[in-house]
DNA sequence: CTTGGAATGTCAACAACACTGACGTATTGT
DNA sequence: ACAATACGTCAGTGTTGTTGACATTCCAAG
């Protein structure tokens, strides 16, 4: 063991300790990763679960319901909550698939852009400062440790959605 | 501004389409951060709340209510009902203050050090392989942007209790 | 072509956990 | 004495997750 890829005492990176702290450090970030949008869902009676739907309706436009579904990993039940509020408040169309009629294709109009682009401004503004502050190497290694916890599946719909587009 | 500190074409990570990819990645991530604990919290009829109550019971033995509110940020009736499961599990006590009697020290039992001990081990075993896997000078970015994400006042209790203890 | 199973999505009821607001009690400090 | 602080509790509400039951659609086996 000793004798690693990466040999002797360069593994102090690994102590229980830096271990502790990386994990305290996610739980006060992701408090802070979220905090902006859900300022603004409050105002519009909105919780945060509208605000991913709206992300990832947003991001791959006539996704259907059972994509949105395993990307969430809630239940379709729950998730159906969100949608019927979404496409009732007039952010959200949902269409009946044209190859298979089971499915529902699901499109943000132009109110539900307008949302998703005001949640997304106030995240990233966030994100943008704290890249900023870390510099380049610092996010690169962010992205190599977040990448590398995330489970399998999930791992799957990052890599699928990570070179989407522009 | 061309000549910051880190010239001009250096800011490429600074695009809305690299913000998006650390936006998904933190939210794919944190998914796999709180999954193992919350398998073992399921069994137990507990939800994260508890885990969080736990943790930083056990981080600062003798922390009072409202000390405990502040860093977890939530209501005390919230925390109250939290707390009052697990002192009447028998995981936490709650003891009145020595000095200010209006206060209440918590401090874990041997079984909530117990617990404590199996949810820590579950997820410092995913954040170990994270680790391992991006390498020391990854986690060091990692840790660098989470803390310039966090809200000034959860910086500041990350702070004290990053270099508490050992 | 019909029928039965699988897949997709919807409706209803319930639990967990957050919130606000109001109130009570003990203690502290001016 | 009086105001402020720390904590606990009761009541009510909203979001978000759950399970269970059900309707519709598709597809393939008979």
């Amino acid at each position: 063991m000793a004798e690693g890829p990466e040999g002797g005492q360069a593994l102090l990176f690994l102590t229980d300790d830096q271990l502790r702290k990386g994990i305290e450090a996610m739980f006060f970030a992701y408090r802070g990763f979220t905090a902006d949008p859900d300022r603004i869902l409050a105002e519009l009676a909105y919780g945060r679960a509208h605000h991913r739907a709206v992300h990832f309706i947003g991001r791959r436009p006539g996704t259907t319901v059972n994509n949105l579904l395993s990307i969430l990993g809630v239940t379709k039940q729950s998730l159906n909550r969100v949608l019927r509020t979404l496409i009732e408040d007039g952010l959200v169309i949902s269409e009946v698939g044209r190859s298979d009629k089971r499915e529902r294709n699901l499109y943000l109009t132009d109110a539900g852009r307008a949302l998703e682009q005001r949640l997304s401004d106030a995240q990233r503004d966030r994100m943008r400062a704290a890249y900023r502050a870390a510099g380049p190497e610092a996010v690169a290694g962010f992205r190599q440790v977040l990448e590398a916890m995330m489970d399998e599946d999930l791992h799957r719909h990052y890599r699928e959605m990570k070179d989407l587009k522009v």
